[in-house]
DNA sequence: ATTATCTATAGATCTATAGATAATGC
DNA sequence: ATTATCTATAGATCTATAGATAATGC
């Protein structure tokens, strides 16, 4: 286990000193780092977040910044690896379980949108930068594959699918994929929503659209409930 | 109306010629400056995209943007609200239309969906920017907030919503618009896909997502073909 | 000795403006 | 005269590197 061995909570560090002296965050200087980038690149964007800006947000000067990371894309594909990786293990933990497919569905659902939503920031929007696209960011793309297929996995299992033939069931794994990403923009214009109510009622969402039916929801929503005890 | 009156199909035009003779795209050049950024915007990103980038792919110099528009941000306000206007005007007719309200639903989604995934980009990916937040686009804002109120309008009017309270109404109305928005994000990791058939079967997915019941789609299906007709 | 920082800077942008120029229009 | 373009450039960035420095560790 990696241990930071230049913190310490006396405040007494290894390394020069930093010209601007501030109140301890509690943070490693590369944490700082991390939250300084998901403040600012989803609040002014990537692309008009300059290193100084990050670097200035966490208390040291721009060149710094180098001795942590790369540059700016090795920061942005930390944070995104970081965004799905919560995801990807519930995903992998719910394929494994027991229990009905639609309750394990509605349940991954679920936490998606809270973890899409309840952090202090959208982070889910850097999904959608042009960067992301490129090289640096295939082992996020991976994990994003991944979890998609976790998603359509659980939907051809699931009841309320049984009837519809594969093509059928691979578009509305892109819906309901696209309906828990796209909470992304809901949760952009509304940021002071409760969350886990909001979860909730997407999570039946995606149920609708997976095909179940009204009657059933109520069902499901209690088996997810035991699934999230056990 | 407005005529650009120093273009001429017979490639004689007023000024200085430009200094790279092209082929006539038969746009004008401020068309060409709006089809380039489209397609950087999109491609590369908003704030990686300079302003010689969209000038020299329009194949005019730097500084001869300026002369038809103020800044990349004009350009960006300008591709966006081409981008719904067309969106709401559809909206519109739709409110002020006879028929049943989830048919007008259906309609409006599946034509939103067209109008998002149907362009040569995707143009939508440009909502998500954060410069979108900023003054200059609050005419942009205005009409997706139009835009949607008119989808909350139709969804409290459209029968399988009248056992929902108002907050409830709400909260599809959200998830509905969200819905259709998120299929800016399945259409960029698929952007092949044959769209007519994907827009029904996401308007489907919406009309499942307000509480239409299965046995009653393909009704409302009908209706909205025979409203598209009249 | 090791580490985390600093200062300084080269080199590469990028934006917006000033002012010149080469067409057509009259 | 009007217009659409050009060339040139000032001024403001921004990134990444080189090399110095001020702590702690041993």
């Amino acid at each position: 286990m990696w241990h930071d061995r230049a913190m310490s909570t006396t405040g007494r560090r290894v390394g020069r000193p930093r010209a601007e002296r501030r109140p301890d965050s509690g943070l490693s200087a590369r944490e700082e780092l991390l939250a300084a980038a998901a403040e600012l690149f989803t609040v002014q964007g990537y692309a008009a977040t300059s290193t100084r800006a990050v670097a200035e947000r966490s208390g040291m000067r721009q060149a710094s910044m180098y001795h942590y990371f790369g540059g700016k894309e090795d920061l942005l594909a930390v944070l995104l690896e970081g965004t799905v990786r919560p995801s990807l293990d519930l995903a992998r933990g719910l394929l494994a379980a027991e229990g009905s497919a639609e309750a394990r569905l509605w349940q991954l659902c679920r936490s998606d949108v809270v973890l899409l939503c309840g952090g202090p920031h959208n982070l889910g929007a850097l999904y959608l930068l042009p960067e992301v696209r490129t090289e640096r960011f295939a082992g996020f793309a991976r994990m994003r594959r991944e979890l998609k297929e976790a998603y359509g996995r659980l939907l051809a299992d699931a009841a309320c699918c049984t009837a519809l033939d594969a093509g059928e069931v691979a578009v509305r794994t892109d819906l309901v994929f696209g309906l828990i990403e796209g909470v992304i923009l809901i949760h952009r214009s509304d940021p002071d929503r409760p969350v886990e109510a909001f979860a909730a009622a997407t999570a039946d969402a995606a149920l609708r659209v997976a095909g179940a039916r009204e009657e059933d929801l109520a069902e499901v929503r209690a088996r997810a409930a035991k699934l999230a005890q056990g």
